[in-house]
DNA sequence: CCCCGATTTAGACTCCGTCTAGTTCAAATG
DNA sequence: CATTTGAACTAGACGGAGTCTAAATCGGGG
């Protein structure tokens, strides 16, 4: 349940030992869908992640992906960023963060929170509890 | 482009002329397909919004009822919000807002953004601009 | 009443994601 | 070292939301 935030680059052989920190057991094919997506800080799609594993080529199902990266999410390894109607992003940056979103070209970065101190939030209903506050700011490109 | 937000109930004759103050020309299936969603403060799905449609009698095809909903959004009168990675939700509600989201039941429910303070949003990138700004409280059922 | 662009339509189609049923893998066991 | 067993993986079918296309229809201006 790794309490820490892991740092990048990640280097490839320290993939196993992060995955047995997040309760994932570390398969082959996991391993390697982690290297394409915790590379670096980014935003992938599970299209995008199974894309860039063929370009390299390694064979991974498209089921597998997508259960794979499902689990990371569960797990915590990654963060799921559901902005865009057509396709759920992934996001290899797990500590708290916000996002842009470009409308027009489908860009996603980052912003830290930072600064951006969000008040009175008001209580779960009984019986729930908050999984996460997501902060999403959509722009578009001037004409 | 319509300054003021309407308020809810909205008559059924009134509708015409509200499409006609966003720009909208109010033929008979945008008025039908505008009753049924800015009748109350609700979030619907393109889906719901058929088959609600279909209930009452009324005979719209699918292609009509989401181009329609597009354009609505487009034009402002209605707001789409992006929480679930299966569907679009169309909210009757154009004040400014936020949600929360139940992910396990599927229930979104509108939160006031009265002392919600959002500081220090960083500016947009050259050539972009704000279109809106998004906050969603997911929350889970506890156990 | 006719014309013509705007609107609507049915249904095919695309794409993301899930499901199923069979196969492979690897670790534990005898 | 062979066997068992459950987890993981796979190919491909499937499902659902949303889009596209080409034809039909509508309705306001002439």
């Amino acid at each position: 349940m790794a309490s820490a935030t892991h740092l990048f680059p990640i280097r490839h052989d320290a993939i196993p030992s992060l995955l047995q920190k997040y309760g994932i057991v570390p398969t082959t094919q996991r391993i390697e869908i982690a290297a394409t997506l915790l590379c670096e800080r980014q935003h992938l799609s599970a299209d995008q992640v199974l894309k860039r594993l063929t370009e390299h080529g390694v064979s991974v199902s498209k089921a597998t992906v997508y259960n794979t990266l499902g689990l990371f999410a569960e797990r915590s390894l990654v963060r799921q960023v559901i902005v865009d109607p057509a396709k759920v992003f992934y996001d290899s940056n797990t500590e708290p963060h916000h996002h842009v979103y470009n409308v027009d070209d489908g860009t996603l970065i980052d912003i830290d929170t930072a600064n951006m101190c969000l008040e009175q939030i008001p209580y779960p209903p009984r019986g729930t509890f908050v999984e996460t506050v997501d902060i999403v700011i959509r722009i578009r490109n001037t004409v």
